[in-house]
Parts: structure tokens; C-alpha cells; sequence
DNA sequence: CCTCCACAGGAAGCGCAGGAGT
DNA sequence: ACTCCTGCGCTTCCTGTGGAGG
């Protein structure tokens, strides 16, 4: 067969095979469906609390908490987007601006992107905090509306930056004569209150909502409904779909990634010219969405972070149960050295490990050996194999993969 | 009981790139 | 051209600490 008429064969057999999807974007997480089942009381209490909007008062501050995939942002969007819409027909003076805080990921963006949604044009760097700041409240009194600001997952945010943006958030409503604000804050960790300033708190807490996970019940229900625009009749077992809602009710509880499962395990189908999804299909999308996964984490680490997880790589398999600090940054240390590379400080490794912990790449465990010092105790959380493949695609460190450590063979013998 | 190891991880500050105003 | 700003990655310096062995 030719490449010409092997690549044909593909197409067609895509083009034909509309014997699965009828519409995937459906199973997208940003997508926002018209029903939200299940979260009826959420949307009414929300929309209980935004409605004096559209009578020209502020609404109160709400602070809604919840794991991820609990439809937290999904609500607010939601019941935003039918407030915009009853905004236009009442002719109230009301702007929303949406800021995703983990992905703007600093003050100054922040407020840059609430300039923007306000009209105000802000260079992406090079001003002041304070003068953005500034701006933004020009424009704001310039523009006389109320002005409501969704901080979605504003935890990452506050662990970053701390409080000030809130502060000053909160307190501008003392200052604005034409203008109002009002902030919706999202977070992903419920213990978001412990790092907050009392005055912020009380402030930006007026309300609070706190979402529940779902059980596999209602992750089920959440699925047939999106499964009915998604799929065409009949491609998607009942199993199959029972299956995504049992997995990713073992997993907190988390919608998104129930609709991961369900889309991959129907690409999975797809590509395999089925024309129904089964629980085989799942399982292999389980397996595909973890791998894929960790092979972009690893692609995207970098030169430094790789060196220090092949240096776990190469302890891990002295047979070893577990790496300490000590011993992965001699690794690491030699391992720069044969690259020509100069190494970052002990200091700093440690960082790049926890980093790696948070990815979920490796596990890092503090442990005290008594005499012997107290450090960290690292696992490597994903297949060895895995690690090795990757590293050994990559130009620079494809021949550290095999390379024999010295200071491994002369190391110096620490009792466990 | 105290000591003391081998680090953890906070604080401060540095040099750099990218950009604004003047 | 100059000075100022920021965020980022990093170093330097530092104080804090759980528990085995004395």
C-alpha cells in the first residue's frame, strides 16, 4: 500500500465513522450545558444573591468552596451568563469580568485582566502594581456600573501573592462614588479562610456556599444527560457508563474528569472502528488520560527538574525504598557535571522536588532518622519504564539514562 | 534526659528580561 | 538614553526540628 492511499484509508474511515459522536464538544469540561442536574439549589441560592444587580444595588460578596469537578465554576457561569442577559433587557449598568487566578497567576495580571474587561488597555508588563490598580479604578468610576468580578480559583492566587489583591478589592467600594464591585470568590481548598486576613475574610465572606462532591449516582445522571447530545443512539453502553461514574466517584467525586473518561473512552472506540462503547474502552481510556499525563509532565520539565528525576530514576533502582535529599543531589551533581551543566544549590533542589511531588511524579515524604539527621524520604509515583522512555528520546539526556553513577557505587553505607 | 545530625523551608536579595514614562 | 517598574529563577543565610544514640 502506498503512504498516499494508506493515509486515504485513514480519512475515510474518520469521515465515514460517525457511527459514535454526535457531538463532542458536549463532553468538554468548559463547555456549559443549559441544565446543570443537581445543582438546582446551588443556582437558585446564587441567584438569589446577584439578583439586587438588576435593580442597580450591589449584590453581597460571595466565597464559594469545593473540590474540582463539583461544578463550582460551571454554576457561576452559569447563573452569571442568565444575569448578563436579564441585565440587557432591564438596562442595568452591570460588566462581568471572569479571571481564571491560577492562570493569570499574578497580581498584576489580575488586575490587568479586570482593566481589560473594563475596556482599559494595560501592557501585559512593565507598570506598577499600584498604577494598574489605579486604572482600574478610573475606569471603573468612568464607566458607572456595578461591576462584578468572579475570582476563579483565587487559593492559588492568595498562596502565591497573599491577600493584598483582595484587600484592596475589598476596600474600593469606600472609594468608588459612581461604581460598585462585587466579588465572587472560587476556591478549590477549603481551608482558604486560615490564610486570609480577618478583614478580607469578613468582607469577601458575606455569603458563603460551600459545593459537595458528587456521588456516583448523580455523576451517572450527569452523564446520560450529556451522553444523549454527545453520542449517537445506542454507542455508548449503560455499562460502560456506569464504569466512568464509579471511577471518578472514587476520585472525589469529580464531574470533569468523569466527561474526560467518557469523551476518551469514546475516542478510544472510535479509533478502534467500534461503533460501541464498552467498559474495555474505559479502562483503556484510564490507562491512556494517566499516560498521557505524565509523558507531557515530564516533556515539559525543565532541563534542571529532568536531571533531578532521572537522578530518583538511578537511585530507585539500587533497590533502595526511597531516595533522600542528600543522595539525589550528589546524583544530580554528578550528573550536570557529565552534561557540562553547572548545578543549582542543595536549596534549591529541594524546591524542584516538591515541585515534582505536586506534579504527582514522585512522592516526597519528611522523615526523621533520629542520629542520622532528619530529610526527605522520595519515591518515584510513576513506572519506571515510563521515566526511561521519555528521558531516553530526549537529545541531551538520552545517554544519562544508562550512564553509571560513581557516586552510587561508593556511597556511603547509612544504615536505612 | 539531652545532643546533634542532615536536612526542611522561610526571608531577603540579586541579576535578568521585558516594558513604561520622560 | 535613562530610570523606574515587575516577575522569575536562583543563591545566600538563616532558624527550626524529630528522634536514635549517648
Amino acid at each position: 500500500m502506498t503512504d498516499s492511499s494508506l493515509l486515504d484509508d485513514v480519512f475515510d474511515k474518520f469521515i465515514s465513522n460517525v457511527r459514535i459522536f454526535k457531538d463532542r464538544e458536549v463532553l468538554r469540561h468548559d463547555y456549559i450545558p443549559n441544565r446543570l442536574p443537581h445543582r438546582e439549589q446551588q443556582i437558585r441560592q446564587l441567584g438569589e444573591k446577584v439578583a439586587p444587580l438588576l435593580k442597580g444595588a450591589r449584590s453581597s460578596n460571595v466565597l464559594i468552596y469545593g473540590q474540582t469537578g463539583t461544578g463550582k465554576t460551571a454554576v457561576v457561569k452559569y447563573v452569571l451568563g442568565r444575569l448578563e442577559f436579564k441585565a440587557k433587557e432591564f438596562g442595568a449598568p452591570i460588566k462581568l469580568c471572569y479571571v481564571n487566578c491560577r492562570l493569570a497567576g499574578s497580581e498584576y495580571r489580575t488586575f490587568a485582566s479586570m482593566c481589560q474587561a473594563l475596556g482599559a488597555t494595560v501592557p501585559f508588563t512593565g507598570l506598577s502594581v499600584g498604577e494598574v490598580f489605579d486604572r482600574l479604578k478610573v475606569s471603573l468610576e468612568l464607566s458607572g456600573t456595578l461591576f462584578m468580578v468572579v475570582l476563579d480559583e483565587a487559593d492559588a492566587l492568595i498562596r502565591t501573592c497573599g491577600d493584598g489583591l483582595l484587600y484592596e478589592l475589598t476596600r474600593m467600594n469606600e472609594v468608588l462614588r459612581k461604581s460598585k464591585v462585587t466579588l465572587i470568590g472560587i476556591s478549590n481548598d477549603l481551608r482558604l479562610k486560615e490564610f486570609l486576613d480577618p478583614r478580607v475574610l469578613s468582607s469577601l465572606s458575606e455569603e458563603e456556599m460551600v459545593f459537595r462532591p458528587y456521588d456516583a449516582d448523580e455523576l451517572r445522571n450527569i452523564l446520560a444527560e450529556r451522553a444523549d447530545a454527545a453520542f449517537i443512539k445506542n454507542a455508548l453502553s449503560e455499562a460502560a457508563l456506569g464504569l466512568c461514574a464509579a471511577l471518578a466517584a472514587a476520585e472525589h467525586g469529580d464531574a470533569r474528569r468523569a466527561l474526560d473518561l467518557l469523551r476518551v473512552a469514546g475516542e478510544v472506540a472510535e479509533r478502534e472502528g467500534g461503533n460501541v462503547v464498552t467498559e474495555e474502552h474505559v479502562r483503556e481510556a484510564e490507562k491512556h488520560i494517566e499516560h498521557n499525563r505524565v509523558v507531557e509532565a515530564l516533556n515539559n520539565l525543565t532541563l534542571h527538574s529532568k536531571l533531578v528525576a532521572l537522578s530518583i530514576y538511578h537511585l530507585d533502582k539500587t533497590g533502595s525504598r526511597g531516595a533522600i535529599t542528600g543522595e539525589i543531589f550528589d546524583v544530580y551533581d554528578e550528573l550536570s557535571g557529565e552534561l557540562g551543566i553547572a548545578p543549582l544549590t542543595q536549596r534549591r533542589l529541594g524546591t524542584l522536588i516538591n515541585e515534582l511531588d505536586a506534579m504527582g511524579l514522585l512522592n516526597a515524604k519528611v522523615v526523621s532518622m533520629g542520629r542520622y539527621g532528619r530529610t526527605k524520604k522520595i519515591r518515584l509515583e510513576i513506572a519506571r519504564s515510563l521515566i526511561r522512555d521519555v528521558f531516553a528520546a530526549d537529545n541531551r539526556l538520552g545517554r544519562l539514562v544508562d550512564y553509571e553513577p560513581h557516586c552510587l557505587s561508593k556511597r556511603s553505607d547509612r544504615r536505612h
